[in-house]
DNA sequence: CAATTCGTTCAATCTGGATTGAACGAAATC
DNA sequence: GATTTCGTTCAATCCAGATTGAACGAATTG
């Protein structure tokens, strides 16, 4: 689970510790001090503290308090389907409208160098064209989500 | 475009100059050679030429050869939905079908663990429910991928 | 108040993988 | 057949970003 987890991570271009902190907390039957982090995962202090913080910004863990301990513990807070949901939201979507915008002024200095004869009306509709294909798979791909989190 | 592209090859782990590549022919007017790519993109011929065979491979650029030209040429295959597709038939996929069967290795072993006394049944209970959210939610994403295809 | 225990931060280091220059082989041209 | 023009390959280099050790500050304990 650790190794999955930190693998998955390095494939999504994050840090390897922090997959590897969840994929062990999510297998714990306990919750794991800082601590407890460095000495099974064998990483140092500072990448447990990064890596729990991301995570808890995530909602991907919490912190805890036990009785008779005082610092914080960690643990997974259960559904995993969020942590996906919520990467979709976070990452993706803004992506997804940002890169909409940037599409539109680009057909707009498009049209512009048409007119000032830069382009020959034919390089200008096949440019075109290509354009408005991406923008329409973006719309498709935004109007995808809701469908999604009826099934996640 | 073409930096868009790069940033997009970036962000998946992938090479920049590939997505550069890409970008650059998605908007151009006419074939490409090899050459061309070198010049306008500022890329070493060895970066072009893995490029270009990494993107033919993926059915996102196609060779042709031009008239009166000896060297073939590159330009991009119209259907960008495809290449979505495809990298969902390619990567994802496979991960989630492979990690699939290791998460059944994991739930079976852990019920080898709990009939050897190494857990308690309260522990067992706590992991075991957790694989099998892996489990559903595994199956859900699969579950997902025929209703995106009628919407791409 | 001194001493210890933590978590955080930051500069330095390490590393996986992209990039490249050069060598190579194939094909075409003369 | 010699020469030039290509595309490919591979070892060396480079780089972004992950990791870490050490220093720091806050909080707690004696």
């Amino acid at each position: 689970m650790i190794a999955a987890g930190g693998r998955l991570c390095q494939l999504l271009g994050l840090p390897r510790s922090t997959g590897q902190i969840y994929g062990l907390l999510y297998l714990s039957t306990r919750p794991l001090s800082l601590d407890d982090l460095v000495e099974q995962l064998g990483i140092s202090k500072a990448s447990a503290s990064t890596g729990t913080r991301l995570l808890c910004a995530w909602g991907a863990i919490q912190q805890v308090w036990l009785a008779g301990e005082r610092r914080p513990h960690f643990e997974v807070v259960a559904e995993v389907g969020r942590l996906v949901r919520g990467c979709y939201t976070e990452f993706i979507k803004p992506r997804l409208t940002s890169s909409q915008r940037r599409l539109e002024s680009m057909t707009s200095s498009l049209d512009e160098e048409l007119a000032h004869g830069l382009l020959t009306p034919e390089e200008h509709r096949l440019c075109a064209n290509r354009l408005t294909n991406l923008a329409r798979l973006q719309k498709k791909l935004l109007r995808i989500a809701p469908v999604a989190e009826k099934f996640i």
